[in-house]
DNA sequence: ATCGTGATTCCCT
DNA sequence: GGGAATCACGATA
């Protein structure tokens, strides 16, 4: 069986050493179709996909993890950025599906994966697959742990060098629960996670806001 | 529960 | 332009 923190062997660059020459470029990452349906759905299906970053200046290697937790902002929904339109911050949520969100909040960045134009998936959690900076058992974890900011906003995920790889590795218990960290429409169900990882971050269920009495 | 911390937005001028 | 309110966080207790 293969080690859960190694990259799968597949694709070419096969070596006469064996599987070692194996890297993320010989895969195809997910297509502009995956990410144009519902944005609840593709939520859903991003969790057991692989999230791989292409080596630039002075990185070395890829970096790569298991996606295990996501958040949908959808249409009609207060906690979405884009729900009061288009800003210069959140432009990129409108450049159509398949495109890179990240945005900086308090000392930290998260990162998204654009659906319909306004809508996007926030990549809460991944597994780590590559040796990588920090543990990214949430949304500002993730983002230092692969170096992403502001840069990687705007860029295209179906060919840049932010991409998603196909849902490999052992199968996913899909769960749902409300999203974390919000203050509008905390109700809604729309956080996905594997709930046989442990990487899915944790945190209260139910912070924010006064209750009379 | 609260705190540190800074970018962004909005509502004014 | 200015200033207040807001915020999809993380670390602490």
């Amino acid at each position: 069986m293969r080690a859960p923190s190694l990259l799968p062997p597949r694709g070419g660059g096969l070596s006469s050493e064996g599987v070692r020459d194996w890297s993320p470029a010989f895969e195809r990452p997910l297509g502009r179709s995956f990410y144009a349906r519902p944005t609840a759905r593709v939520a859903r299906d991003l969790l057991g996909c692989r999230l791989v970053l292409r080596p630039s200046r002075g990185s070395e290697g890829w970096r790569a993890g298991r996606i295990v937790e996501t958040e949908a902002y959808v249409a009609d929904d207060p906690a979405n950025h884009a729900s009061r339109g288009r800003t210069e911050r959140n432009r990129s949520m409108f450049l159509g599906p398949g495109h890179v969100y990240v945005y900086r909040i308090h000392q930290v960045h998260c990162a998204n994966l654009t659906t319909a134009r306004g809508q996007a998936v926030l990549l809460r959690a991944v597994e780590p697959l590559t040796p990588l900076l920090a543990g990214p058992r949430g949304p500002g974890l993730l983002c230092r742990a692969f170096g992403l900011d502001r840069a990687h906003d705007g860029l295209d995920a179906v060919v840049g060098e932010l991409r998603v790889l196909p849902r490999d590795g052992p199968p996913v218990e899909v769960a749902r629960a409300p999203r974390v960290g919000i203050r509008l429409a905390a109700d809604r169900p729309l956080r996905f996670f594997d709930g046989r990882s442990e990487w899915v971050s944790k945190r209260p269920a139910r912070p924010r806001r006064k209750v009379p009495g």
